[in-house]
RNA sequence: GCGCCCGUAGCUCAGCUGGAUAGAGCAUCGGCCUUCUAAGCCGAGGGUCGCAGGUUCGAGUCCUGCCGGGCGCGCCA
């Protein structure tokens, strides 16, 4: 709001000077003593007008509306910035719009409904989630409300790959414990899945059913032995989903892409390309064609689909279900499929570049410099569910947030078991639940906190000014996560209100001061101060809302789902 | 060998489309409680932004080449 007066203030005098529309942006200085507001458009005017910048920022300067401009004071600094100081009124016009859309507040029309699908987890029901389907799963989360706060109309995705060799190899390896169960030695597969889930699964088929598979190696076991274990994965998937809260608009099986014709009809249109050849009995794609490193087998030897095809299938489905807009988070293991599936599309007439991905790097869990692994279901890595249950929901969602998905991200136990400041969600959740105190403690209504008689000019202690800077920076901070789709840098956000939340909650006085919160004499102050506490409790609840972690009213140690 | 990603404080990492003296958390050290949340607050030290060139008024940020690390390079997904 205060950035718009500036902008519309400043572009008059530009016109005036003979330069419509020039691009005025303005950016947070670091430096508190550069003002509120900064803008090096005397520099990026100098070639333009043939003029130093210096000269240029002079006459802005000279010619700055102040009052309408909402601005104290403006000052020309360095090879030409303009430096702009705030009134206190005009900075903390914005508690006035933060209390009016409370829990709007921070929302933004860009998209203006279009719709968007992310496709995120995705894993093949061979076993538990892992951490990096976790990362995925919290960053695909974020991303999608993100995108949902800036005006898309979202469709979150699961796509099961309960089809193909893996799913094979997972039946084979169930009925090796199936008949070691009943006492019949089988070893598992080569490559075959080990964990001790499977010998779960087994041990739930052989109650359900008894020895009636036993020595039956007919299609029709077979297929009974693989629904059997695909239902058990998924059963415990969506468990592991349930504990991370985690929901889905579609679950979307590989099976269907064969049952319905889609992969047969790939085929078919990709033949028609030209683009098809066959070589050593295999049927390949032209993928160099369009910047792949090799071409890519389409059709095995043996006549089976690679995954490839059905990979192909199931984003030619996106894309006609009427998504133009398509995100998918994997982990940057699979990179290569990138390139190799936007190949198979462009082939069939699809734009290059769609869909876009979000790859995130891999996920290792520390505890006094040293790698932990839990380890206990899946036998070689640590699932989800262990962590979960280890260090609590918000824990986990939040640490896998706090990344940008391009870094490796080291997961440290001791920081995330921690339950004081020291650990960055809790900091966050103290600042918020602490608004809700001084709301609880006065015996006030939230509802009656309104900015009507406040005397908003008063809150220019520096404390003050700096917080409220940083509430009206949300709505921004909220976009450029979107646009980026890194929710990291709104955690970091978070994280940064939540330390200025503290300095302002006690500041004053040398040990602690929540007066200078709450009990102002002043009416008009303390109204404006608790304007500004539940300014503070909206955005922070709204801001770990979309990270998908829960703003409770109040931290106790026994409560919450924080660690066991 | 080829492709993608990363290299910033002791550790884990930010740094928005190139902008002013490179930041945060943790760790370390030093101040603050006869408690309305000390589960906290305030302050200090700590850097050749991997190396070397280039582009320009200006480079942690863009370009090139090296060095180091991760991942991928299947008729597995």
């Amino acid at each position: 709001m205060s950035e718009t007066l500036i902008q519309t203030a400043v572009g008059s005098i530009l016109a005036a000077m003979g330069v419509p529309g020039w691009e005025v942006r303005l950016e947070r200085p670091r430096d508190p003593s550069h003002g509120d507001w900064a803008s090096n458009v005397a520099l990026t005017l100098a070639k333009e007008l043939k003029r130093s910048p210096r000269e240029i920022a002079e006459e802005l300067a000279e010619k700055l509306d102040l009052p309408s401009a909402g601005v104290d004071r403006v000052e020309v600094a360095g090879p030409g910035f303009l430096n702009f100081h705030l009134s206190s009124g005009s900075i903390a016009g914005v508690l006035g719009q933060i209390l009016g859309l409370d829990a709007g507040y921070g929302r933004s029309p860009m998209a203006s409904g279009e719709p968007i699908m992310v496709e995120f987890v995705s894993a093949n029901p061979t076993g538990p989630l892992h951490l990096g389907h976790g990362r995925q799963a919290a960053l695909g989360d974020a991303i999608s409300t993100l995108l949902e706060w800036t005006g898309w109309s979202v469709h979150r995705e699961y796509y099961y790959n309960d089809a193909g060799k893996q799913i094979d190899l997972l039946t084979e390896s169930v009925k090796a414990r199936y008949h070691q169960l009943l006492g019949v030695d089988m070893d598992v597969p080569e490559g075959g899945y080990q964990g001790g889930y499977v010998t779960d699964v087994a041990k739930a088929l052989m109650d359900e059913e008894g020895n009636r598979f036993l020595a039956d190696e007919t299609a029709a076991t077979m297929n009974e032995i693989r629904r059997f274990a695909v239902r058990a994965l998924r059963q415990d998937q969506d468990q592991d989903l349930a504990a991370f809260r985690l929901f889905f608009d579609e679950y979307f099986l590989e099976s269907s892409l064969y049952t319905d014709g889609r992969v047969e009809a790939t085929i078919q249109a990709l033949e028609e390309t030209g683009l098809v050849y066959e070589k050593d009995g295999a049927v390949w794609l032209r993928t160099t064609e369009f910047g792949d490193q090799k071409d890519r087998v389409m059709v095995r030897g043996d006549g089976n689909p690679t995954y490839f095809l059905p990979d192909v299938a199931y984003h030619m489905s996106k894309w006609e279900r009427g998504f133009r807009h398509v995100i998918n988070v994997q982990g940057s293991d699979h990179h290569s499929t990138v390139t190799r599936v936007r190949a198979g599309l462009q082939a069939l007439g699809l734009p290059e570049g769609y869909p876009e991905y979000v790859l995130h790097q891999m996920v290792t869990v520390e505890q006094d410099g040293r790698e932990v692994k839990f380890s206990k279901r899946a036998g070689s890595y640590t699932t989800l569910r262990e962590l979960v249950d280890a260090v609590g929901s918000d824990v986990v969602r939040y640490f896998f947030l706090m990344r940008k998905p391009d870094a490796h991200l080291v997961f440290d136990l001791g920081v995330a078991l921690d339950q004081s400041e020291k650990n960055p969600v809790y900091k966050v959740q103290y600042a918020h639940a602490r608004m809700c105190s001084i709301f609880r403690k006065g015996g006030l209504e939230e509802e009656e906190i309104t900015v009507e008689g406040a005397a908003l000019e008063l809150l220019s202690h520096s404390l003050e000014r700096d917080l409220i800077k940083r509430l009206s920076d949300f709505p921004d901070t909220v976009q450029r996560a979107a646009i980026t789709r890194a929710p990291h840098i709104l955690s970091d956000y978070l994280e940064q209100t939540a330390g200025a939340v503290n300095s302002w909650y006690h500041a004053g006085n040398p040990s602690r001061s929540p007066e200078l919160a709450v009990l102002a004499e002043d009416r008009g102050l303390r109204k404006a101060r608790l304007a500004l506490a539940k300014s503070v409790r909206i955005v922070l609840r709204n801001g770990l809302g979309i990270l998908g972690v829960s703003a409770p009213t109040r931290m106790d140690r026994s409560e919450g789902d924080h660690h066991v």
